[in-house]
DNA sequence: AGCACGCCGACT
DNA sequence: GTCGGCGTGCTC
């Protein structure tokens, strides 16, 4: 007699631990496996977190908390629905990201799962419980492949159609609906020539978002240069694609890898290159290395650099032993990756944070490329870190894990520093030996003091002039935060602000729109102040049409440029549309002269050999966010944008426009000098007690009511603080008091914050666990814990 | 979350 | 004397 310990599938606090349930003798249950239970008078989903034989004192067993329990009165797992999902190790990943995010248990098993891929019981019109069938299957296709007379059978001369479907199979196999979509129905013409023996027709499995025989990247566009190559066997991957020749630096990093590798114990190792330094060209190495060894490695990629072109590089190298797992895909995509990799024939799994759960087997290596993203926080329960989730899953594999960045977090530069299990490695060069480009701040308060007024500073505008009239391109950021467009009354200074959310709304042109860029709350733009009447209602800042429109006029009217060079807006307005980033992309790559002018998203991952000029249009925006990380990513981002200019033969240059040309950020970034930055930054952090010199977690309370959300705070703060006198006792743990977010209210919710801080290496996360799971919750007012969080906005 | 058990007011 | 309001508390 086996004792199941089941996580149920309730998301409630109340449930959030593991029950034990007795196995039928005749009933395959294994760990991960989704299994149907009874809980109080109610069915539930649950999945399989333990297997123990019910223990040798009779009668009793205990559940994972250590509670007896009468084995004779367990209730029965009453079937098994799906699975396995996971294994042990993916049990007691569950839990560790559970404990140490303060997460439900549930929530965290539910990574492991595809969505829609398990049965749901629901409560029917009648009142029952029900099991609901998974939403999410295997999909077949009808392929028509050549029978046993496929060469003797003739075609009468009139029976075209038969004709035309035999010449086409003899080109190889093709599925039914090719068929019909070329020559219409081709039913009745399959029947007979299936009754002749001159074809087959059969069901394969169809891998869903892969074109078949090839290895396609799904979801987006083909690629520019999408890989065209479909071997799949792991024994031919070394002599696959071109492999160049390695620098110095880059021999150095892998070294270290592999150094790492053979400790087996869950090492880091920093690769801290220059964009352009060959980083990915090590990971491939790496990997190669780690395959060839019989494991398997995952590649962790931010969620905006996973191109056709990122997958393209691995599918090139590795053929058709890479997966794709990220979430713009399709339900029916990832379940069919998943289950690709769940059968064995993935050796390389690339994707988005949520990679790390799927069922790849005998990882040895986990690569978290571009390691400083925030995009590897997750910003919903579980708030996990990917990066450091992957290191504990190293660690426990007997793996390694390699991190790379040209601008490493903070976090990680101090690791290194301090941790003997870290190390880095420094790829100082580009590969192609060019240097990196010059970095000019241009200080937009002396241009205004001298008189100038335009968003394009006289620098700025005759380096665009010179670059686009010798046909080279140029990438413009605008660093949207904070410099959005709205509306300003001369008069009263009233500024109009979202009912819902407690920001200010962004003017928008097209349609004469106020919009709240958090909830999308739209209105239409009032005539005059609503507030005291007056028609001096001014529109401040500046969108990026509005960019777009004066960039326009800029270049109609310069000499050698005029309007045939194009523009090409790219922000949340112009992505919106599956594939429309891609297309974008390629118009600018396809263009002679051109302009790319966008947000946050063009700063990375984008490689165009004729960008001579890269211009940060505002490099400051974010320096005022009221964040302790503002400087760490205004220097960043500069340090990531100016790495897109001059990237092949042509040099490149940068230039930054700022208001605070003085500040150590931009001064910093300027000359690409980490050290100065770290030198200004550190003893801040270090003065107020943020990290890396201190381990934080943020509580946000949150509800439709100010003051019930108030005092819910408050009472958090003061339970919290209680408990760590009783049981921790340190006198360098710190609660600070409960406040407003600095987003204090967003779509309708009223936002406070109570900040932990505790000495690093302490467990931040137990006495927060112990408050959550004991305390009593408010009906009104929600609360969540965010263990290492990216901001505290 | 959902259901039972439980202890007080308006109905057959 | 019973039906039913939804306020705590438990569910392997």
């Amino acid at each position: 007699m086996f004792v199941a310990s089941v996580i149920v599938d309730i998301p409630t606090q109340a449930l959030d631990a593991p029950y034990s349930y007795a196995v039928p003798d005749d009933m395959a249950v294994s760990v991960g496996c989704a299994v149907l239970v009874t809980l109080g008078g109610r069915k539930a989903v649950g999945y399989v977190a333990g297997l123990e034989e019910a223990s040798a004192a009779p009668g009793e067993g205990t559940d994972l908390w250590g509670t007896p329990l009468a084995v004779s009165e367990l209730r029965q797992v009453e079937a098994v629905l799906a699975g396995p999902f996971f294994d042990e190790e993916g049990a007691a990943c569950a839990r560790y990201i559970a404990e140490r995010y303060v997460a439900p248990l549930s929530s965290c098993v539910r990574l492991f799962t595809p969505p829609g891929a398990v049965p749901r019981v629901v409560r029917g019109r009648d009142g029952r419980w029900r099991l609901e069938e998974p939403k999410i299957g295997e999909v077949d296709d009808r392929w028509v492949t050549r029978g046993p007379s496929f060469g003797e059978f003739a075609p009468r001369k009139n029976a075209v159609k038969q004709q035309q479907v035999l010449a086409a199979v003899g080109a190889g196999d093709v599925r039914v609906a090719e068929l019909a979509r070329e020559f219409g129905s081709v039913s009745s013409t399959l029947k007979t020539l299936g009754e002749r023996g001159a074809v087959v027709v059969e069901r394969r499995r169809r891998m869903r978002g892969v074109e078949i025989g090839g290895a396609a990247f799904s979801g987006e566009a083909s690629g520019a240069d999408d890989a065209s190559v479909s071997t799949p066997s792991v024994a031919a991957l070394s002599r696959a694609a071109v492999r160049p020749q390695l620098t110095e630096g880059q021999v150095a990093a892998l070294a270290a890898i592999e150094e790492a590798r053979a400790a087996a114990c869950g090492r880091v190792v920093l690769v801290d290159g220059v964009t352009g330094s060959g980083k990915t060209e090590v990971y491939l190495r790496a990997i190669e290395a780690v395959l060839a060894e019989g494991r398997c490695a995952i590649v962790l990629v931010p969620e905006i650099s996973l191109t056709p072109q990122t997958v393209g590089r691995f599918r090139s190298r590795f053929g058709d032993a890479v997966a794709v797992m990220h979430s713009r895909m399709s339900d029916g995509e990832r379940f069919d990756q998943w289950d690709f990799i769940k059968s064995g024939a993935a050796r390389v799994v690339v994707g988005a944070r949520s990679a790390l759960f799927t069922p790849l087997a005998n990882v040895g290596l986990i690569v978290v490329d571009e390691e400083h993203e925030g995009s590897y926080k997750q910003d919903s329960a579980p708030r996990y870190q990917a990066r450091d989730v992957a290191r504990w899953m190293m660690a426990r594999s007997g793996g390694a894990v390699v991190l790379g960045s040209a601008t490493p977090s903070i976090e990680a530069l101090y690791a290194v520093a301090k941790d003997p299990a870290w190390t880095s490695v420094a790829l100082p060069e580009r590969a192609n030996g060019r240097p990196l480009p010059p970095v000019e701040v241009v200080d937009m308060a002396a241009e205004f003091a001298s008189g100038a007024r335009s968003m394009f500073s006289g620098r700025l505008t005759r380096a665009l002039a010179a670059e686009l009239s010798a046909g080279h391109k140029a990438v413009l950021l605008l660093n949207q935060r904070g410099f959005a467009k709205f509306l300003l009354c001369r008069d009263c200074g009233f500024v109009p602000e979202c009912p819902h959310c407690a920001t200010s709304l962004t003017y928008h042109e097209e349609g004469c729109k106020l919009v709240c860029h958090h909830c999308g709350y739209t209105v239409a733009a009032p005539p005059v102040c609503p507030e005291c009447g007056s028609p001096y209602l001014k529109k401040f800042g500046a969108g990026t049409q509005r960019v777009e429109s004066d960039l326009r006029a800029l270049l109609d009217g310069m000499p050698g440029v005029g309007p045939e060079v194009p523009v090409i807006r790219m922000d949340a307005d112009t992505t919106t549309a599956k594939g429309a980033h891609q297309e974008l992309l390629e118009r600018f790559g396809a263009a002679q002269a051109a302009v790319l002018l966008g947000t946050q998203m063009i700063a990375k991952g984008l490689d165009f050999d004729d960008v001579t000029l890269v211009g940060v249009i505002n490099a400051d925006t974010q320096l005022h966010l009221p964040d302790y990380r503002a400087s760490e990513r205004t220097f960043q981002l500069i340090e990531q944008v100016a790495g897109r200019a001059g990237r092949a033969e042509l040099p490149g240059r940068v230039m930054v426009q700022t208001y605070e040309a003085d500040s150590v950020a931009i001064q910093a970034a300027a000359r690409y000098d980490r050290g100065m930055f770290l030198r200004a930054e550190l003893p801040k952090r270090k003065l107020l007690a943020y990290p890396p010199y201190v381990a934080m977690a943020n509580i946000l309370v949150w509800g439709a009511d100010e003051h019930e959300v108030a005092t819910e705070a408050e009472l958090l703060r003061a339970q919290l603080a209680d408990l760590i006198r009783d049981t921790v006792g340190d006198p360098r743990w710190t609660v600070l008091p409960a406040v407003p977010c600095t987003l204090s209210k967003l779509r309708n919710t009223y936002r406070y914050h109570v900040v932990v801080k505790a000495p690093l290496g302490a467990d931040i996360s137990a006495p927060l666990a112990h408050l959550f799971r004991t305390r009593q919750t408010h009906p009104h007012v929600n609360a969540a814990v965010d263990v290492d969080p990216m901001d505290l906005l």
